[in-house]
DNA sequence: CCGATGTCAGATCCACTGAAATGA
DNA sequence: CTCATTTCAGTGTATCTGACATCG
């Protein structure tokens, strides 16, 4: 009594959606162990990948409303994990820099998402967890630029 | 500036629930033209594929808290999609069944379903396409059923 | 026990404020 | 140089969704 329907498994984008979902809410029950959402990982990867951010170019480069980001960059900054500096030459700006302590939480989280990884992906060897991650970035990469 | 950070790419966990987010919102707005959700695609395709349902036994098959449940079958009730009939001999129970009009619009959504992936997968092969239907398919199933 | 109603928390979106830069 | 306009961080809020709690 509890079987999908196969109408909706026959359909990628179902599933596509559902894996996603779950993918989604096991990560972040991870990341709420550390008091931290998705967003807050999104936002430490970016500043460990490309450095300092203007808050305003983190917000376009993550496509998050920059007025959430005001709020997600609190809670990183009231944990030290990142610091804000006025840029000097342009004082409306706020720099957003990665601290130490917060390039350690990112390696922690990152574990924690290999973990709901290899616990998501059980049924697939090695080789099929390769392809499907070729595929879906694929996907990824055509579906973000229109 | 607009690039994803490596470190979340590197995730397939990552690329599973943006794809799937992808995926989702825009069949959403495929089927907000027809005035409706993604769980009324769902509630159809169960009854199209399982016959009647108590609300009790729908609620359980697609996960679905019963409360929203109800909500969701008053407007498809209001529509003429499905039927509410009194169960006979627990009249305790109400029998949810799939109407004329309800399959024909399924059909439909169907449709807008096909396009929307499609679209999606666009840059995939056709074998490609069906490996990555075969993968999420088994991710899925296990996933179901920890 | 089952369907139905009400409510609450989280996320996203949008409008706005005040400070600071830009340019006519 | 002045004033209007634009840009930026930050605040507040409306809306929508999903989870829960309770009622009949």
């Amino acid at each position: 009594m509890d079987a999908t329907p196969p109408t909706l498994l026959d359909l990628s984008t179902y599933l596509l959606s559902k894996t996603g979902k779950t993918a989604r809410e096991r990560l972040a029950t991870r990341l709420a162990a550390h008091d931290l959402r998705l967003w807050h990982m999104a936002v430490l990867a970016a500043l460990a990948d490309f450095g300092p951010h203007a808050q305003r170019d983190l917000a376009a480069r993550l496509g998050i409303d920059s007025s959430d980001l005001v709020r997600v960059i609190d809670d990183l900054a009231a944990a030290d994990r990142v610091e804000r500096t006025r840029d000097t030459t342009d004082r409306r700006r706020v720099q957003v820099t990665l601290t130490p302590a917060g390039r350690t939480t990112l390696a922690d989280l990152q574990t924690e998402a290999r973990i709901v990884q290899a616990d998501l992906l059980a049924p697939l060897t090695p080789a099929e967890q390769a392809q499907l991650h070729a595929l879906l970035l694929r996907v990824h990469l055509s579906a973000d630029r229109p």
